[in-house]
Formats: C-alpha cells, structure tokens, sequence
DNA sequence: CCCTGATTCGC
DNA sequence: GCGAATCAGG
C-alpha cells in the first residue's frame, strides 16, 4: 500500500484521535501497525506521552451502582476497555468497563449463561475475539458481540454453540441471540 | 499471552 | 521513505 496524501491525512487524524497504531492500521486497509508507527514518526507527529515505552490505557473509576444480585462463581474478573469507534467524522471514545457478573445474564427457561456482546465494530475484532454479528448490519447500532473466543475460535463458547449446533437444538437460543 | 508505542536498520 | 524485527512496558 502507498502512503497517499489521502491515507496520510486520515492517519494524522485518527492517530490525534487518540486511535492505537494498530486500530488506525485496521482502518487504513493493507498496513501494520509498525508502519502506522513508522509513518508516525516520520512524520514527526507527537507520541503518546510516557517516555520509555509504553502508553496509558485509560482506566475508569466508575462505580457502579446496580445492585444486581451477583452470580455466585463469575465474579474474579474485572474487564477494562477502552473503545474507539468512528462515527462520521468523529471518534467516539468510550471506556467499557464491566465486572463479569455484569457480563453474564442468564436465560431463564435454560440455564445458560449468556455473554453480554462487548458491542465492538467491525476493526475492533481481533483473532480472539468473538466475530458473532448482533442486529441489524443496516443500522447505527449494528456490532459485533466480541467476547473473548477460546483458543482463536471465531466466536465464543456460547455463540460457537449456536452455530453449530444442529437446528433443531437452537429453536430456544435464536430468540435470545 | 494479550496489548501498547519506540527504535533500529536493511531495503 | 518504508516497515519488519526487535525492544520495552503494562
């Protein structure tokens, strides 16, 4: 891929956006990450604060004040993420942090635990995360679920489950997919 | 192991 | 100028 004053452009901005290199690699199309980096620094634009190696992750203090009664043996680990997505010309940063009971809910006529999608666009989506699609590719709010997928799986244990488990065994989950 | 950016250096 | 390899940190 060549750096076109187009590319260029969009890398500038996405990279004051805050966007991580590999993210704004995501988006361009047809680059990695070192040479989204490479051409940052080329282009002497300025870096991400921290000498010496390495950058903040944001980390959020929310508290959260459901009280939601907690599942019994979900409860050790705690996810943070920071998201940026694009909307138009902007970048819509949002930092998910949710504790993994939050994540869970539970179907009640089974007694399945249902991961609560992570809602990540399209470039968010990475090796091991789940790529099962949620609503409608047409609307705003279309996303990916992109829960953490065992062993590079293309989706989690329990949308995995949903695919390939035989028709007759989903008539319940499809409702709740 | 996952991720992040920073630097180096052969091309 | 480019970017893979490597380094260094979380």
């Amino acid at each position: 891929m060549n750096w076109t004053d187009e590319r260029v452009e969009k890398l500038k901005r996405l990279w004051s956006e805050g966007l991580s290199a590999s993210q704004i690699a995501a988006q361009l199309g047809g680059v990695s990450r070192n040479a989204v980096i490479g051409k940052v620094h080329r282009l002497s634009l300025p870096g991400r604060a921290k000498a010496g190696g390495t950058v903040a992750t944001g980390r959020s203090t929310t508290k959260r004040t459901t009280s939601a009664p907690r599942a019994p043996n979900y409860a050790s680990r705690v996810t943070t993420r920071t998201v940026a997505r694009a909307v138009g010309a902007t970048v819509m940063k949002e930092e998910i942090e949710v504790d993994s009971f939050q994540e869970m809910e539970y179907v009640p006529a089974g007694n399945v635990v249902v991961p609560i999608s992570r809602r990540l666009a399209l470039t968010e989506l990475t090796e091991r995360t789940c790529k099962w699609p949620v609503g409608d590719p047409l609307k705003e709010d279309f996303h990916f679920c992109g829960c953490d997928s065992p062993d590079s799986s293309p989706y989690c244990n329990y949308h995995a489950r949903l695919a390939y488990q035989p028709v007759h065994d989903r008539r319940r989950a499809a409702a709740r997919a």
